[in-house]
DNA sequence: ATTCTCACA
DNA sequence: TGTGAGAA
């Protein structure tokens, strides 16, 4: 008898808790060697070399129910078209970890570009063209609430994980996202007027897009299209009472 | 030390 | 899909 190991020396050498042995037999996928008079389960080699194939297979996300069903019946094409499915299923975590990665880097990389750049002054750049997804559009005395955000609700997944555009022009303002495709919606090359800003209130907003416009008559720049505000909502993490804001408008040197 | 059951995430 | 607590 003294080949066979408890539950607790089984769970110590294959680095599982008892608990978990006892969840597997409870689901039909591993069952004791036999049970001793006073109850205790006792497991030999066949059972370790179960358990290890059972937590290989957990390991690939395969449901218990399902591991059950495979060393019941499954044939060894059956168990090539289980590993191609965890396989897709790996690829697509290892993508969503890639972009989550990507978003920290751009984060941590943006959050040190406002923190070393602290000017509130305006500038002049040059940008590339971008593409924009409409969103919503409102007026201008319009305020955005949770209400109106659910309304107009898209298919938009990750709302506040990027730079959300805000156009200005005729009186209405049109809440846009940045795309990779080429959308109707176009902000086109060139120079920009621009500054950097924190806001605390609402009222900040209007303010700046005022002093935007008296940059531009004082400078006897032509504006070239809407003024766009670029709310930097995911850089908020760092710095609850403030949001970052970009303001732009395009223009050109008269 | 191990068993079972129940509640909980 | 497990975990933690309590009683036996």
């Amino acid at each position: 008898m003294k080949e066979y190991i408890t539950i607790s020396e089984l769970s110590k050498l294959m680095n599982v808790s008892v608990h978990q042995i006892r969840y597997f037999e409870e689901k039909g996928v591993l069952y004791p060697a036999y049970t001793d008079t006073n109850q205790y389960r006792m497991y030999g080699i066949p059972e370790i070399y179960q358990l290890s194939h059972v937590l290989l297979l957990r390991k690939l996300n395969i449901p218990v129910q399902q591991i059950k069903e495979s060393v019941m019946s499954y044939s060894t094409e059956d168990y090539r078209h289980l590993l191609e499915i965890s396989l897709r299923d790996i690829e697509a975590e290892i993508d969503q970890l890639i972009q989550l990665k990507q978003f920290i880097q751009r984060t941590l990389k943006e959050h040190n570009e406002t923190q070393n750049t602290p000017k509130e002054n305006y500038e002049v750049k040059y940008v590339e063209t971008r593409f924009m997804n409409k969103w919503i559009e409102f007026s201008e005395e319009e305020q955005i609430n949770a209400r109106n955000l659910y309304e107009k609700r898209g298919h938009l997944t990750n709302l506040f994980e990027s730079d959300l555009h805000y156009l200005y022009a005729d009186d209405k303002v049109t809440l846009c996202f940045e795309s990779n495709e080429s959308t109707d919606m176009r902000l086109e090359k060139g120079k920009y007027l621009t500054k950097r800003f924190l806001v605390t209130e609402e009222n900040d907003i209007l303010e700046e897009i005022n002093k935007l416009h008296e940059a531009q008559t004082e400078k006897q720049y032509a504006s070239l299209g809407p003024i766009v505000l670029i709310e930097r909502s995911y850089l908020s993490m760092f710095d609850n009472h403030n949001l970052i804001y970009e303001i732009q408008v395009k223009i050109s040197e008269v």
